[in-house]
DNA sequence: CTCGTTTATGCATGTTCTTGCATGTTGCTG
DNA sequence: CAGCAACATGCAAGAACATGCATAAACGAG
């Protein structure tokens, strides 16, 4: 194994658990505890983590509402995000919403794919940064900073003109009853007009997010395609709406 | 077999599996280290590949460029960027295009200032999340991953109908006799609008940028308003240009 | 065909990089 | 405070690397 690759999946690691032992990455990698040491001092440097005794930690998140829901449950949300991710074929054209869950998609999205993402969210534009292998394309408008993405009328209007093969999409609400379901009428506005446009519909989504109901409609819960979720536990009712329902 | 035919191959198997080992390369072909070792030279100068100790990876922009970019110098930077927030008055609309400089001025502006903010980088845009009080305008259209901006005809289209008061140019190079330049055809298109569509221009510059000159031209010097630099040798010539010169 | 030139390659040399180990220091915990 | 784990530092071995040079093949012009 290169060191730069020993490197790169330490910054992995580090951006799912939050956090590195040392111990545990010097076996993992089957190297002395003074390389990891090395390696970790070497990414501090760049500020890719904060060192700390007995490991290192993601660097002190500046940003408050944004970095801390991205933290929030970043476990689940790897998982999640590395199931979802495994639903992409080479050459697609998908739209990506703004979640911290996406994110976390945006980050697992295969490297050796060449995929055509679009999105509202400049969130998932710098998380898909270090991919040269995808054309990315930011629809622009006026920027929500408490939702983390371009909503309003400009932003819609963009999106109007591009249609895609898949809608990755951070929910708020899913119930089978009752369909799915945003906080917000700017973000519904949007989301709805992904929908519209794109072929396949795919959720990843938390278990609080299950069976819970926003304000604002997007759409009946049998338009969801594929459904990540943590647990199996009653799932059967999605299946019976011919949801195909991943859980981790 | 031939060289080119052993430099496809192997621009074959980075593709595949996103690393190359110099060892196995030199068995596989059958010929020295040192053969195997000059041809990845020579991809890496084509851009095909990063050379580390052992073999090459793809290139990834990611750990070379944005973040780097970001911590390089960050506290020059963020000197440079408390300078700049300065000059920034209540109720103003600014544009901010890309460059590490600009995110710690994104970061370093006034937080009890309401301010319109118009940019094509995201990555700005996220930056000024934790303030409510900014409205925020995203420039959209296509994300330049190594420039961490969007650039491109639709870019253009939207800023051609937002006039700002002023402009914070992020350079690459700024010389009194040849003026303001860019190191790039698309970058240098959207700030030529920018530029024309600001009152004023802002340009804070690490001394490396000054007097020296990239290909693509923006504008004279004498159109720089405020000017904010490391230190004060050889600013009399800007001075004499009507420039306001800050020192940090 | 012959000669000079270019190109690709391997080898020898010295340098740099990575890693593990030994040593001593620091920080945590009971 | 004592003991231990984590840590920093210096050092050495080996791998990978750059460079210069020699050789051989390929090439083009006369």
């Amino acid at each position: 194994m290169l060191t730069e690759e020993r490197l790169d999946a330490i910054r992995r690691m580090l951006s799912e658990h939050g956090k590195v032992l040392a111990n545990d990455l010097a076996t993992q990698f089957g190297v002395s505890d003074d390389t990891i040491r090395r390696d970790l001092r070497e990414l501090a440097r760049l500020g890719y983590c904060r060192r700390v005794y007995g490991g290192a930690l993601l660097p002190s998140p500046d940003t408050g509402t944004l970095a801390v829901r991205t933290s929030d449950q970043a476990d689940v949300k790897a998982r999640l995000a590395r199931t979802t991710a495994t639903l992409v074929r080479d050459g697609q054209t998908l739209y990506i919403d703004a979640s911290s869950t996406n994110i976390a998609i945006a980050n697992a999205l295969p490297k050796d794919l060449r995929l055509t993402v679009i999105t509202n969210a400049p969130g998932i534009a710098t998380a898909l940064s270090d991919n040269p292998r995808h054309a990315i394309i930011v629809l622009g408008g006026l920027y929500e900073q408490s939702k983390g993405a371009c909503l309003g009328p400009q932003t819609i209007r963009e999106a109007e003109n591009i249609f895609a093969d898949m809608f990755v999409l951070g929910a708020c609400g899913v119930d089978t009853a009752l369909g799915v379901t945003a906080l917000d009428a700017g973000e519904a506005e949007i989301k709805r007009v992904m929908i519209a446009q794109s072929s396949l519909l795919t959720i990843a989504a938390t278990t609080d997010k299950l069976g819970t109901v926003a304000p604002f409609k997007l759409t009946e819960a049998a338009r969801i395609d594929h459904l990540v979720v943590e647990a199996e536990e009653g799932m059967e009712a999605y299946r019976q709406l011919d949801i195909e329902v991943h859980s981790i």
